[in-house]
Parts: structure tokens; C-alpha cells; sequence
DNA sequence: TTGTTTACCGAACATTCGGTCAGTTGACAA
DNA sequence: TTGTCAACTGACCGAATGTTCGGTAAACAA
């Protein structure tokens, strides 16, 4: 009969979750390939064999730390996919949501940010993560169209310089000590909707 | 016609120069570290032995890499270190000059922003770039101290930001098609500088 | 008590890694 | 015709890689 109770006594021990999340972090650190098995063991304070008895692997373990970042960014492409409003406004509240997003799950989407596609897993993310930028870039063209941002810069270079400031964010950010993901936000978007420039005189 | 060469005479072959620039474009493309020898040989149309009678190793051809990218990086640092003029204007040539020499050094310089520390040359790389980033940093806090830049952003995010759309560039950018590097600077201060949203006006 | 399960270790596996070295090839000079 | 030499090949090395497997101690269940 199987006991519902969800709850028991823990063992001390590692399971798939701190695995996953300690070895994203070493990931993060030295970069997928440059991270060996031993890595993540002395990381995790066991034996290179105990990580198999937790995941079935290596690359599983990028794919599920891809499929986190992936995940979250594709829940805010099919919200906000009808939303209604100006373009702008959408393209504001997008960028706003997305650093949300980079923030609150930094490590996973800084993987992200870094796969190159050396394998099918990475391929698959890949073309996952282009819905995602198919997804801004529309938008971007869309406010251009609608006259809410300015004409005179080709849509496609807007788009890439300013997700290029929003992802640039997992290269430096620290979350313990530091603005929060609304702060960033906010700075981001003074900087990029109404410019650092101090105008008249 | 008449030419006699039933067997091809191609004793043309590499030098320390093409098997660098090749190399690097398959660092490029499959990270430092997911890049095998075998791989880079592949690339040259040579044997992986080949490699060695025109340079010294894998790790040294990353550092000619580097030191290529931190080179023109740091050159701009020196022209730039005494120059006149109000902190805004000098910011936004620094900028002008960064994406330049992106562009020029493009290969060279994408290597150096994905450089995580792994090896000594490495750390050594990061070293060297730190003092690029540092003299950013004072830069963009000095034109906020002179008022030149909006004062109600934390000069270190805006360092950051603006900077993280200029880096993003050697994600994203083909020099075959596409803008050229006053094009892309332009862009870039456009939107950062004057802002991308229209102004009821 | 005994048996089962959980979480791990240590040794070994096949493969790939960066790198070495003796020898071969073809263009060219004499 | 012979010799030189830059440019390369192919066989190989030890170390490191990701993964498997038999075993085991401790916690828990009966």
C-alpha cells in the first residue's frame, strides 16, 4: 500500500535537485566542457561514481539546466504572444519580465547564454532558444512600425544591442550583494528607452 | 590545357599566421575547450602532428589569440588615458573605438570574452582585460561626476549595460553581411545616449 | 533480529586527449 | 643527378576523460 505521506525523515545525502544545481554552478565556472566528472565530484564532496547513482549523466545534466532556462523564457514568449497594447509598451514590459527571469534563474539561463552546440542537446536548446529571439525580434519590428521607437536604426540592430545589454546582465551579476531584478530592470530601461545623455543645458 | 600534373603539386602549406586564424575561428565555433587538436587539424586539412612544426601547442595558440584582442584593447587604453575634453565625449569615443576594434580584431576579441580562468594563461589574459574594464569604469563615473551622463543610474550599472550591448556585438555580428563598425557605433549610441523611445513633442 | 534500501566507494573500462618522434615527400638549388 | 630542407605523415605515449560495476556501510523496515 502505498504511504501518501509526501514527508519523511531525511537521509543526509545528495539527490538529482543539489546535483543539478551544484553542478550548474560548476558549469557556470569553468565552462561545460571544460568541467570534468572529477570536478563536479569534488565539487558535490563524493566520488566521481556516486553522481551516476543521482543523474544518468554528464550532458543530461546540461540538458536539464537547459530545459530550466528554456522553460522559463517560453512561458513569457506564449503570456505575452497576445497580449494587447502598443508594441512599445509589450517590448517594455517583455524586457522587464526577461530580467526577471535572468535573475531569478541566473545559473540555469547563463548556461544558456554560453552553449555553442556541440551536441544534440546543445542543438536542441539552440533551436529552442531561436523561438524565443524570433520572438523579440517581431516585437522590436512591430514598435517600429507603430512609430513607438525611433526610425532611424534598423529594428534587427535594435534587438540585438539591447537583449545584448539584458543578457550581458549573467556575465557580472551578483544577486547577494547588489540591485535587485527590478532595479536592474529599471536601469536598463532608462538607459535604453530614454538614454544616458543629460539634455539642454 | 596540356598541363602535366596527374598528381597535384601542392606544396604550398601553412604558417604560424593562417594555422592561428583558423584556429581561433574553431574556438569560436565550438568553445576552447570542446575544440580537440584533431578538430583544429580537421580544419587545416593537415594531420594533427602538422600543427605542432608551426606552433607550440594548443594553449599557446590561445594565447597569441588573446594577446591579439588585448593589444588593441589596451593600446586604446593608453591613447585615450590623457585625453581632453569633457568625460561624456571621451566616453562616447571609447565606445566608437571599442566596437571598432571588435570589429577589426573580431575572432580575437570573442575569444577573450569567453575566457572563464581556467589555465594561468587565461587568468593572465583576464588580468590584463581587467585594466580595460577598469579604466571603462572610472570613465563613465567621472562624465556622472561632471553631470554629463543622467545621474539617477548607478554609474557601475551603467558601465556594465552599456558595455554588455558593446560585447554582445561579437555574439551576433557578420562582417559579410550587415552594418560596418561606424554603422554599429552609431547604433549603439543612438540608442544609448539619445534613447530609443519617440518623445511626444 | 534479519532483510531491504539508500547512498556511496574503489577499481576498472574504453576512448579521447594533447603531445612526441622517426621517417617520408616534393620543390628547388647546385 | 644529387643534396638540402621545409612541410608534413603515421605510429605511438601517458594522462585524462565519461561511464560501468561489484561491493558495502549505515539507515530503515519487518
Amino acid at each position: 500500500m502505498a504511504s501518501p505521506n509526501a514527508v519523511r525523515r531525511r537521509r543526509r545525502g545528495h539527490d538529482p535537485e543539489s546535483v543539478l544545481s551544484i553542478a550548474v554552478g560548476v558549469f557556470n565556472e569553468r565552462g561545460y566542457d571544460g568541467t570534468s566528472m572529477e570536478d563536479l565530484a569534488r565539487a558535490l564532496g563524493v566520488t566521481k561514481s556516486a553522481i551516476y547513482y543521482h543523474v544518468p549523466g554528464k550532458e543530461q545534466l546540461l540538458a536539464r539546466a537547459l530545459d530550466r532556462a528554456l522553460d522559463g523564457l517560453l512561458e513569457l514568449v506564449a503570456d505575452e504572444r497576445a497580449a494587447p497594447g502598443p508594441a512599445v509598451d509589450r517590448l517594455e514590459r517583455v524586457v522587464r519580465r526577461s530580467v526577471r527571469i535572468l535573475v531569478d534563474r541566473l545559473p540555469y539561463v547563463t548556461l544558456l547564454l554560453r552553449v555553442r552546440g556541440n551536441s544534440a542537446t546543445e542543438q536542441a536548446a539552440l533551436e529552442r532558444r531561436r523561438e524565443f529571439d524570433r520572438f523579440i525580434s517581431r516585437l522590436v519590428t512591430e514598435a517600429a512600425a507603430e512609430g513607438g521607437i525611433r526610425a532611424d536604426v534598423d529594428p534587427a540592430l535594435v534587438t540585438r544591442l539591447l537583449f545584448g545589454a539584458v543578457t550581458s546582465i549573467a556575465e557580472w551579476y551578483q544577486p547577494a550583494r547588489g540591485a535587485s531584478a527590478d532595479d536592474l530592470a529599471d536601469a536598463l530601461l532608462k538607459i535604453t528607452f530614454t538614454g544616458l545623455r543629460t539634455r539642454a543645458a
